[in-house]
DNA sequence: ACAGCGTTAGTTTTT
DNA sequence: CTAACGCTGT
């Protein structure tokens, strides 16, 4: 047991350690979160406080999950059996398979994912005619969505105008046609196992004398209903029998909360604190990631922010690397720059996947993505489609949905007509109707309409039902399999000139279907209560709930592209932050919101603190937007950084000695106008508002020409030689 | 049933 | 500037 502890710093140890109590980990970026985590996990087990089963681990996304998972899998000499460890959907959904019946739910429910929470969203304004121009289906959904993370349905909703009255109405219209189709959406995964917990009282003393200890990591992203179902399964507020009920050990990062947007709430820290009766706060401030000047960095500019709970990075590494800035005279500029020192980097050794770009929006890889594609550079971006998300496993999806679930009308509605069997949308709005008026799902309905035997509408049931019978008797790889022959996806891919891919995928479902099998036999289970509705209702779900990974990795080593957001826990020996400016990052949106430019600040902390030795921040001072070239200004992140930090790089400047790789091209234009408007580099010169300066670089001619200017005050900058008005001194 | 056209919007996102 | 969506015409 000493071993777990050997490597721990004191507060590290102090939080491992902690006894039987609530206790709130305030763990800084690369301080060993995960790693106290797990740790105080084995420490309870392997120093008898508690067993497995009285062990629950929350986490956000799967790859957290199994994180943990692998690293208490190696730490422990006994197995992880019995412990609950997952997301939080993953968990609910495990709740309401055990306790379907108690939940209100059939047993085969179906996860909807947002596409098919928008679908049914779309066919629900459709069939009540109401005007999607004035009721937007995203925001209906987003309506509802906020309600349920706030724990209110429908009934309870206040309704202060008309407008918004109408949209309780469609919320309520909305949870009684997701009740009809036996789906439950993600909100309601969690809700539903709240009230569960809530209103089935022996259900509730179960689990809370099941539950000695509750971990949550990332606790600073948790939403309301989240943090409501912690307390309930804690059995905090309410009178409890003696020993049972379980210490809350949360572990956060006020200040890398960045999805204050999708409704966490960091107002559930203060509440922790102050419900919990917490007296301390353990800080784990030792970071273990980065070098000294991007750690100084980091501090300086989350000291910007009002409302912290307060905490400093430290490092015993050296100062390292001065923070490099770059500013370039366009967004293509400065891609180039980034493109240009990454192959520096790549030609001195480092390694592709050691070197990430980040971006605030998606829109931006695009000009990196050109660069980097012109320049013969591996590149590999985050965020794409993921595998379940594909038209073709959807599809396949869809019909394996109908076999566990007739009711679920998006998915008939999905492969009705796919593949093409002549079933048009005026046959299916009939359908619809039909439906309306019967209350009834589309499948119920269509059983019901006089179809003539033989008609495209009669053999698509035909086949649903054929495939629904056979299903029992079939191990789940093999009803895949048969699904996509007997649906005709098989066939209709193959005439598809780009189906070949496609039918890989379809294949690839496949192989998921006995991966997820044996993954499953492996793990769980002594336990009954996990699986309502068989290996079907669970693979299902899992599709929904794990959408798997955005894209096998080529194998080839990459440069990493993503946004910020995505780039949350990773980190890389080389960071661009590139697009640093203003409305765009921060963002002009969210700096318009009241609390905006702070969680905008929190997201500059997090890509800062993703970087280990060198860290680039990059701008341009025009940028293509909506098609239109805007003029920029630097972020003011920017100027929140200690100067002392910061290093200006110049390139392809005269006698600077900067890369001058890629320059080759270029070098002869500049050169033969570097006498253009009677500047030439090394000239001193004046602005109106930037004030003094050097000439550093030349471009262009006429009223095209520009000069990249170093001024004292201002840093670099790109001026219009027409326009700058630019004095010699 | 589907191609082709016009319109419109355009942060961040996991489950 | 695009991409995505919806509508119209064949």
């Amino acid at each position: 047991m000493s071993d777990l502890l050997a490597h721990l710093n004191p507060p590290q140890r102090a939080a491992v350690t902690l006894p039987a109590q609530h206790a709130l980990i305030l763990a800084g970026a690369g301080s060993g979160k995960t790693r106290v985590l797990t740790t105080r996990i084995a420490w309870l087990i392997s120093s008898g406080q508690v067993a497995p089963p009285g062990i629950l681990a929350v986490t956000f996304t799967n790859k957290a999950a199994k994180e943990m998972l692998t690293r208490l899998a190696a730490m422990l000499p006994i197995s992880t059996r019995g412990m609950w460890v997952g997301t939080f959907h993953g968990l609910c959904n495990r709740l309401l398979r055990a306790h379907y019946q108690d939940a209100g739910l059939p047993a085969q429910f179906q996860i909807l994912d947002l596409a098919d929470q928008l679908s049914v969203i779309k066919r629900l304004l459709k069939s009540l005619g109401v005007d999607d121009e004035r009721y937007p289906p995203r925001d209906v959904m987003h309506f509802i969505n906020a309600h349920k993370e706030q724990g209110v349905r429908a009934a309870q909703a206040e309704a202060y105008d008309q407008y918004t009255s109408r949209r309780v109405e469609l919320y309520a219209a909305y949870e009684a046609q997701c009740q009809r189709e036996g789906v439950v959406d993600f909100a309601e995964l969690l809700l539903r196992a709240y009230e569960l917990l809530q209103r089935n009282e022996p259900l509730c003393r179960h689990y809370q004398a099941r539950f000695r200890h509750i971990l949550v990591d990332e606790f600073q992203d948790t939403n309301r209903l989240q943090y409501a179902w912690l307390k309930l399964l804690a059995g905090h507020g309410s009178v409890i029998p003696e020993g049972t009920g379980a210490c809350l050990f949360a572990v956060g990062d006020d200040d890398q909360s960045i999805y204050a947007f999708r409704g966490a709430d960091i107002g559930n820290m203060h509440d922790l604190q102050r419900e919990f009766h917490l007296s301390e706060v353990i800080r784990l401030e030792q970071n273990y990631r980065s070098h000294g000047n991007i750690l100084d960095a980091a501090n300086a500019l989350i000291q910007q922010n009002r409302s912290r709970l307060g905490k400093q990075l430290w490092t015993e590494a050296g100062a390292g690397e001065a923070i490099r800035v770059f500013t370039g005279w366009s967004d293509v500029d400065e891609a180039r720059f980034i493109v240009s020192e990454v192959s520096a980097l790549v030609g001195d050794g480092m390694a592709r996947d050691q070197i990430a770009l980040l971006y605030r929006s998606n829109a931006q890889s695009r000009v990196l993505e050109h660069e980097l594609f012109t320049r013969g550079v591996p590149y590999r971006v985050h965020g794409g489609l993921r595998f379940f998300d594909r038209q073709e496993i959807r599809h396949a999806l869809a019909y394996l949905r109908l076999i566990a679930n007739p009711d679920d009308d998006t998915a008939f509605a999905r492969v009705v007509n796919f593949p093409p069997r002549g079933i048009g949308s005026r046959t299916v709005e009939l359908l619809a109707e039909a439906a309306r008026q019967a209350n009834s799902s589309l499948y119920r309905a269509a059983l019901g309409l006089p179809g003539k035997p033989g008609s495209s509408a009669a053999r698509f049931l035909d086949l649903v039902d054929r495939l629904r019978v056979q299903a029992p008797a079939r191990p789940l790889a093999e009803l895949v399999d048969l699904v996509i022959e007997q649906s005709g996806l098989r066939a209709h891919y193959l005439n598809d000139k780009e189906g070949r891919e496609r039918l890989d995928n379809l294949n690839e479902l496949i192989n998921a279907a006995i991966t997820f099998l044996g993954e499953e036999g492996e793990q769980e289970n002594e336990e009954q209560d996990s699986d309502g509705g068989g290996p079907l209702a669970a693979f299902l779900a899992h599709a929904s709930l794990e959408a798997g990974e955005h894209q096998a990795g080529d194998g080839q080593e990459a440069v990493q592209l993503m946004t910020v957001h995505a780039a949350k826990g990773l980190e890389f020996d080389t960071v661009f932050i590139t697009g640093l400016e203003h409305g765009l990052f921060p963002h002009e949106n969210a700096v318009r919101a009241g609390e905006g430019l702070e969680e905008e600040r929190r997201l500059m902390y997090v890509a800062v603190t993703r970087a280990r030795r060198r860290l680039y921040l990059t701008h341009a001072q025009r940028r293509m937007l909506h098609g239109q070239t805007h003029e920029c200004q630097p972020s003011l992140f920017l100027d929140e950084l200690p100067a002392a930090l910061l290093r200006r790089i110049e390139w392809r400047t005269a006698g600077s000695g900067a890369r001058a790789s890629g320059a080759g091209a270029e070098h002869g234009t500049w050169q033969e106008v570097r006498k253009a408007g009677g500047l030439r580099i090394g000239q001193n010169v004046h602005h109106a508002r930037f004030g003094a300066g050097v000439v550093v670089s030349l471009q262009g001619s006429g009223a095209d020409g520009r000069a990249q200017v170093n001024f004292d005050k201002h840093g670099m900058k790109w001026l219009h030689l027409a326009t700058a008005g630019l004095a010699l001194v």
